[in-house]
DNA sequence: CTTGCATTTTACCGGTCGGTCAACTAGTGT
DNA sequence: ACACTAGTTGACCGACCGGTAAAATGCAAG
């Protein structure tokens, strides 16, 4: 049952970076197959369309990112409200590197593919819902155990995390706009001042 | 100088649901000009090139928003952080009555254009900026006078107004994502909570 | 050595893409 | 009556789109 080649890896590496920096529409499979040298009748014995071709390169960017800076973000070792500090400044070097390699600032693929697919296929936008949701989940937990440590007041948690999910991506989206990562470094930290209070409170 | 005929808005026209609805690469010209009962030859009269077209629906949109909702809640009648409460009422019974209507959330036509093309089209992407940064400023006039009549704190309004521009088109993103405009509705007060303080304080 | 399956190759499909072109129409000013 | 021009028409361009089919290959188990 072992992968026999790695062909169907080398298409998704060759899809990742292009779909982050032209979108789903503007990059074509014979593009993708020209630069994994690989053949057209070949992607599609591993891939039965363009749109199983982004999900799975979803999954691996959501991979990457759970296992990089996310994992060394929400260390349980940090203290709560320091995870989201460093999630911030890991959002921002990451763009800015890009931006120094490309020339342009891509933004968060999650965010860009839900802006242009979201409407048009919804088993797409179920992928990126998910990862939204375990995302929020991540803040949620730190935000609760703040909460529970009593480094911040009390507040609504879920939708506190909810609210700084979606802080994150506008920002992104505002600095991609711009082409200029110092957004993120600028606007990031405000993250932490938002606040949507418990619904008896 | 007069216009002829109205040829030209009714490309717009056609053009503005759909390029809101299914992203700029999805919709062909071709399909514009059978909406708007023009052959392919007469569009390009009237616009050089596809992009011409929608620099003329961002503005056209641009102008809808300043004209309605904006002006509306931008009232100087208004106590300040009410036109923002009224700025946010506003972006949720719109997304709200385009889902209605439509059996989706579009989100933001400006995000959505941001996310899709401003890496690979300058000329739309400085449009977009444009647009963005009005908006900024009309924020920003709010938190001045909201500053200098003592209902809230100081802090740096520049940047407390482009935080709150982007949460706005964040949440615009997480609904969208969701499929449902009440999102907006239960995140959007917590715009008013966001804060970037002044440099020297 | 052979069967069988996974993989790869190559050629091909109808349709659409953004954009061009030259001919034609209709109205205006002189 | 004339010329000029804005507007319109419909045919056309090469390139590319996502996807298909069948034959060829390589490899491993029997």
């Amino acid at each position: 049952m072992t992968i026999a080649t790695d062909t169907r890896s080398r298409i998704i590496a060759a899809a990742k970076p292009r779909f982050h920096s032209r979108s789903y529409a503007n990059v074509g499979i014979q593009e993708i197959c020209e630069s994994a040298g690989v053949q057209k009748g070949s992607f599609y014995h591993f891939f039965p369309s363009k749109r199983d071709l982004v999900i799975a390169v979803i999954e691996e960017f959501a991979d990457d990112w759970a296992n990089g800076f996310v994992a060394e973000a929400f260390d349980p070792a940090l203290p709560p409200m320091e995870r989201i500090d460093y999630l911030i400044d890991a959002a921002y070097f990451w763009q800015k590197s890009i931006k120094q390699v490309h020339g342009r600032m891509l933004g968060c693929i999650f965010g860009n593919l839900t802006l242009e697919v979201s409407t048009q296929d919804d088993i797409v936008r179920a992928k990126l819902l998910a990862i939204f949701s375990r995302a929020k989940s991540r803040f949620q937990d730190t935000l609760d155990q703040a909460v529970a440590s009593g480094v911040i007041a009390p507040l609504d948690t879920s939708r506190t995390a909810e609210a700084m999910l979606a802080y994150l991506e506008g920002v992104i989206l505002l600095a991609k706009s711009q082409n200029d990562p110092e957004l993120l470094y600028r606007l990031g930290p405000a993250i932490k001042t938002l606040r949507v209070e418990k619904a008896g409170g």
